[in-house]
Parts: C-alpha cells; sequence; structure tokens
DNA sequence: GTCTATAGCTAGATAGAC
DNA sequence: GTCTATCTAGCTATAGAC
C-alpha cells in the first residue's frame, strides 16, 4: 500500500472546481489530472467507474456539505432564527467566493445525460429549500409563505450567480444576499 | 446556386436548440447536424469559422432578439409601462417555454474559453437590464431602484430557469414570472 | 449548397511496470 | 497507489465529387 500522492479532501476540491466552472462535458479528465495533480490512471485507481463516478462523488460530497452547512444550521433549534441565517448565509458566500465562482449545481443541471448526477442535483435543491422553509416557519411564516421564500431564495443564489458570471462582476451575488436577509427580517 | 436545404430560420433555431440544452463543449457537430439536419461539412460551409462561428452566430441573434422583444418594447413610450411589461414577459415565457427550456445566456456563460461568446452573453445581459430599467424610470422610479429591480430580474429569469432544470419541474420559472408582475406593481 | 470520405487530433479508458 | 504507454471512439475540421 503506497501512501497516497493526494488525500481525499484535496482530491475533490480539484474535481469540484473544474466541474463546476467547466461543467461535465467541458471537463476533461486532462485537465482534472492537472488540477488535481493526478495522472489519468491515477484518477481512474480513484474512480473506477471513471469520469462518470468523478461526477456523482463530488455531487455525493456537494448534497452532504448542502445538507450540513445549509439544512441543518437553518433548523438548528439551539439557534435564534437570525443566527442561523446569517450563519448559513456565511458558509454560502465563502463556499462561491463572493459572488466569483459558479454553482455546481447549475453546472452540472445542464443535460449531459447523467441521471444519477442530475437526481443528486435534485436533492440538493430539495434539501436547500427544506433548510429555508424550516427557517421560515419557525420565524412564524404560514407553510405556503415559507415555501415561497425557499424558493425565492435558491433562486435568487443561483440566478444572481449565472449573472454574476455572465456580466463578469460579483455585484448581483451579493445583491441576491441582501435580498435573502431583507426577505426574513 | 444550388438551393439550401434549410433556411437561415430554421438552420438558427436548431443550433440554439443544442446549445441551450448542452452549452458549448457538449454540443457535438454530429448533434448540431442531427438537430439541423445539415451534414457537418454543410455546417462548415454556412460556418467557415466551425463550431465557435456557429456559437457566435447564435449568440448574435440571442442578443438581437433581446434587443427588440425585451429592450425595445420595455422603453417603448407609445405603450403604457404595464402593457409594455405584459408584453416582453409573454415574449420571454414563449421563448423559454414556460419554464421546459434552459437559457442560452446561462449555458454559454460556462467557462469554455470563447472570449466573443462571453462578450455577446454580456451585452445580452446589459440590454435586457437596460430595458427593465428603463420601464422601471417611466413608472416614476429613482435610477437606484429601477436600476436593482432590474437586477432582480434579470436574476429571477435565469435563477428560475436553473431550479426548474435542477428540480425538473417549470414551477419555478411561473413564480418568477408572477414575482417580476408584483415588483412592477 | 450539400454530400461522402477521411484526415488529424484529443477524448475517455485500460494494461502493466514499478 | 502512481505512473508511462497505448487503445479505441469520438471529436473538429477539410478535400473533393456532384
Amino acid at each position: 500500500m503506497r501512501p497516497q500522492k493526494v488525500n481525499d479532501e484535496s482530491l475533490m476540491a480539484g474535481l469540484l472546481e473544474v466541474l463546476r466552472s467547466k461543467g461535465y462535458d467541458g471537463a476533461s479528465l486532462s485537465e482534472l489530472s492537472m488540477a488535481t495533480g493526478l495522472k489519468k490512471a491515477s484518477l481512474y485507481h480513484r474512480f473506477p467507474g471513471g469520469k462518470k463516478q468523478i461526477a456523482e462523488s463530488v455531487m455525493l460530497e456537494v448534497r452532504a456539505w448542502i445538507k450540513q452547512e445549509v439544512l441543518d444550521v437553518l433548523k438548528n433549534k439551539k439557534m435564534k432564527p437570525k443566527d442561523r441565517l446569517d450563519t448559513a448565509l456565511g458558509r454560502i458566500e465563502e463556499f462561491y467566493a463572493w459572488g466569483e465562482k459558479s454553482c455546481i449545481l447549475r453546472a452540472l443541471s445542464m443535460d449531459c445525460g447523467m441521471e444519477q448526477v442530475g437526481d443528486l442535483v435534485q436533492a440538493s435543491m430539495e434539501s436547500w429549500q427544506k433548510g429555508f422553509l424550516k427557517l421560515g416557519q419557525d420565524m412564524g411564516l404560514s407553510k405556503k409563505k415559507a415555501e415561497k421564500r425557499a424558493l425565492e431564495s435558491l433562486i435568487l443564489i443561483q440566478g444572481s450567480l449565472v449573472v454574476a458570471k455572465g456580466s463578469r462582476s460579483p455585484q448581483a451575488f451579493k445583491y441576491a444576499i441582501e435580498k435573502i436577509k431583507s426577505i426574513y427580517l
């Protein structure tokens, strides 16, 4: 058993960076290899299922991240709702580098014929909305109103990241964060 | 001069469909060929610059479409502001098939190393926002407020289309359309 | 203007040495 | 576990017949 040249955390981080920026079809194994510091054959050793498994593994991590940093934080009854929101939004700002980075959910929801990846994107979005739903309800909103604001929060983040990328300015993302804060005032 | 097998309108429509759904890297010439009914070599006859020129041409059309159906409609002083908004939103709903189709701006704002395409995406987004800015100002809003709502309209559309795709339901898009109507009430 | 055929390359994936 | 070398399929792009 030779030691791993690159640990799992660093490996997954490199794969995520390429996938979120280039998407599934745009992310070549050569680029994934360069970004991680592992040669192609080594990537196949870590992910015998190849590029498909790489995308699935990254999305599994992202789904877990959203559950932990968004859903679990937003429904954490030990904190005041306002503090939960600030905490979750802080993690989100960091994850998207204050609007400089694309969203992996957006990148991997393009049509690329990967059913499993699509399922994980869907689950991640549902988890996100569930978190904001709980937050809204804990703030005293009706289920219907809380659902609407949860949907709006996801739309604002996704939309602002697309606009930030397209217009080459993170301004839209900062606007979205403030807007989300304001709808939960 | 042999007659064209496929006219420009139908040709561009086929190319747009593939590009908005698969993105630049995911759209292969084989698929563009199938979608348009022209063989690969014929596509090179129409677009000597190859796939790059295809993407640029599609984006040129999209930019023109947004100028005509969004910007020009929203700033048309011959109509009442409310009617301008309803007209533009109607065109937008149709263009995105009520949330069933992806946005080409989103698809082509992924990193694919095409500077010119990125410029056209940026210009299209600016044109969109300029239209909603004029609408807001004609409704009596301050420039600052009108700019914010213009940005929000673009974010809502882009975000809702990503969410609609990812959660496999056009519900988010319908929500966004209603939301835009409500912020210009 | 469209086509068939094919060049030249890079993609994803595998075999086997170390 | 990582690597070099290599396979095959698919890609973008071109040549030349009709």
